[in-house]
DNA sequence: CTGAAAGCGCTTACAG
DNA sequence: CTGAAAGCGCTTACAG
């Protein structure tokens, strides 16, 4: 045990009041050298902030946020992720939240439909702001929200509430890129692999793709539905895939977890090779879309973007969580064509 | 703007004092009646919940942790997740953690190497406990979290550092495993693809596998280098597994992405196709293993047992942060023979 | 430019 | 079993 006197390790943090004595200054001189905009004598700042790092000060935010009504806290819920897109999403959005200063308390519903329970756990940390990864919730949690003064951000879904912000990749846009690259390469009868129906993205990527289609002079895509953003939902389309009528030789899905789990599911049960008898678009650019296995010819989402403007909002927000709804779409850069798509031979 | 006139709907939020006046008692009375333990008159007791109930009070954490000394916070401490293990051990930590009253800080470090820095950032927030994964972490850094009275687990690693506390897979014995489902089908030139050299996980595979092959009268495997645990990485060992004297038959990878890239690897470079050319093995049972595109033999970690483990772990924790060091090594349950291994003619 | 004082929303000895 | 009071570590009007 050391001279100083504490056991256990739980040594006792220095506070405001120990280094204020330790410099002979007063708890508010103290406190007001930790804001560059608060009034105090240059030198005076300087002293301070030497000594607190000599001393290991570090200001309680707890004690701050009690008095400045403003947490620093963004809560980050999540559900069920079975898309290797967010995972990757989740650290570098905690990585450029925290270098604006912002810390992510991460909430994790059980189930897609538990996200107003989730979002209510997070609002028990009073987080400056709520940002929702992969799921919608419910007028009455928004309200919730708004009751608390919370703001809310959804990521890569629109909000059915119009209290929200958005940020999404430009779905429509996207999958109209993947109608003309499947139309460019000569394929004339065209499918969409739908996904959860109920997400933003989903109906979106749909429209964008149908409409394209249409508006190109051909008939209407038809329609595989897999139920959700999952290898395995992509993989059990294989059988509706099936029972299409006139088979389709070009096919968009969903996302590109659900395109790889179609392109394994129609080989392992229909004997159908991509690209050889039918050519595959994904949508995300996952890092399995690049393995040499898949090879997935898909749309990237603009993720970069996505995540310096969701960053950029979240700034605003945390300085005043009241501004007006935004909905930022952000253009995809374009498609990247790798090994499951390709001209058909007439 | 509604009569009660706040504005932009920052409603003030409801605290002690408004129960108390509400229910024509003390603040005292009212804050006990939230402790299961405090000593109060089961009727005022339901009373006061009732009332903060309709009311939708919830005590506001801060307040809280301020007389408590208690945070209720784990900080999770991530660094770059270039393994697909992690995010499912993420968001289902993350739940079982909620689920006893536990909420998660999460801090991403910008690069393995600056773990320190990222440990010291949830330090800020006075958590309870740290949780790191995927990582180990500086003696010094270490000493910050013994200062602050602030727990230690590493999961899936083994800290360096006896202060800290670890739940890990029994690595040994799964890779004894790996060199005996290979020994079994008849391969005796056996091979380890090693990932990051300084993880325990990386060492003790390696280690149990050579040690085991050894034993049974083999000669050392030979050795791989790929760097870390990634696909990339794994993907890059083909050059060198080509240089290799006399080819080995067998082989056994750090862990599943390694693995899948190693198979992609030297099936695009050196022409090598598993597992009519070799055998391969890998470690973690990652989702991809199962997909039918990889079909991956492998020893799956005994995941919900180091889940429940940790929980368990830090629970305790939560109650007193100086108890002794625990280090848990759980067994995994077995080998998973999917279809990268396969009998050797001779 | 600095300091004394009030107060954020709680919990916890201490009395009664 | 309950209440009045002190105090956790800060910030911020308010004076000077």
């Amino acid at each position: 045990m050391s001279d100083d006197g504490h056991k256990g390790g739980t040594r006792k943090r220095v506070t405001v009041k120990d280094l204020a004595r330790e410099l002979g200054m007063s708890v508010s001189t103290v406190s007001r050298a930790f804001y560059p905009d608060a009034v105090v004598a240059p030198d005076t700042r300087r002293l301070v902030l030497e000594r607190a790092e000599e001393m290991g000060y570090r200001p309680n935010p707890f004690a701050r946020s009690m008095i400045t009504r403003r947490t620093q806290i963004v809560g980050l819920v999540v559900s069920g992720i079975t898309n290797p897109f967010y995972p990757e999403v989740m650290t570098r959005l905690t990585a450029e939240l925290q270098s604006i200063g912002m810390n992510v308390m991460l909430v994790s519903a059980s189930a897609p439909d538990r996200i107003d329970e989730a979002v209510v756990q997070a609002l028990s940390y009073q987080p400056d702001l709520i940002v929702i990864l992969a799921a919608t919730m419910s007028s009455r949690a928004m309200a919730e929200c708004t009751a608390a003064g919370t703001a809310c951000i959804f990521f890569n879904r629109l909000s059915l509430d119009p209290a929200g912000h958005g940020v999404t990749c430009d779905n429509i846009t996207g999958a109209r890129m993947a109608a003309d690259h499947l139309i460019e390469r000569g394929h004339r009868k065209l499918c969409y692999v739908a996904a959860f129906p109920d997400a933003s993205t989903n109906i979106e990527r749909w429209q964008g793709f149908r409409d394209r289609v249409v508006e190109r002079g051909l008939p209407e895509p038809s329609k595989v539905e897999v139920g959700n953003f999952s290898y395995e939902a992509g993989f059990s389309g294989a059988e509706a895939f099936a029972a299409l009528g006139d088979r389709p030789d070009g096919v968009f899905c969903a996302n590109d977890i659900v395109a790889i789990g179609f392109i394994e599911g129609v080989r392992e049960k229909l004997g159908i090779e991509v690209p050889r008898d039918i050519s595959v678009v994904g949508f995300d650019n996952i890092a399995m879309a690049s393995w040499s296995s898949h090879a997935l010819t898909t749309i990237p989402q603009p993720i970069d973007e996505m995540l310096a403007v969701t960053t950029d909002l979240a700034a605003r927000l945390a300085v005043d969580p009241s501004i007006p709804s935004e909905v930022h779409r952000i253009a995809p850069i374009g498609l990247i064509e790798r090994e499951t798509t390709r001209v058909r031979e007439t």
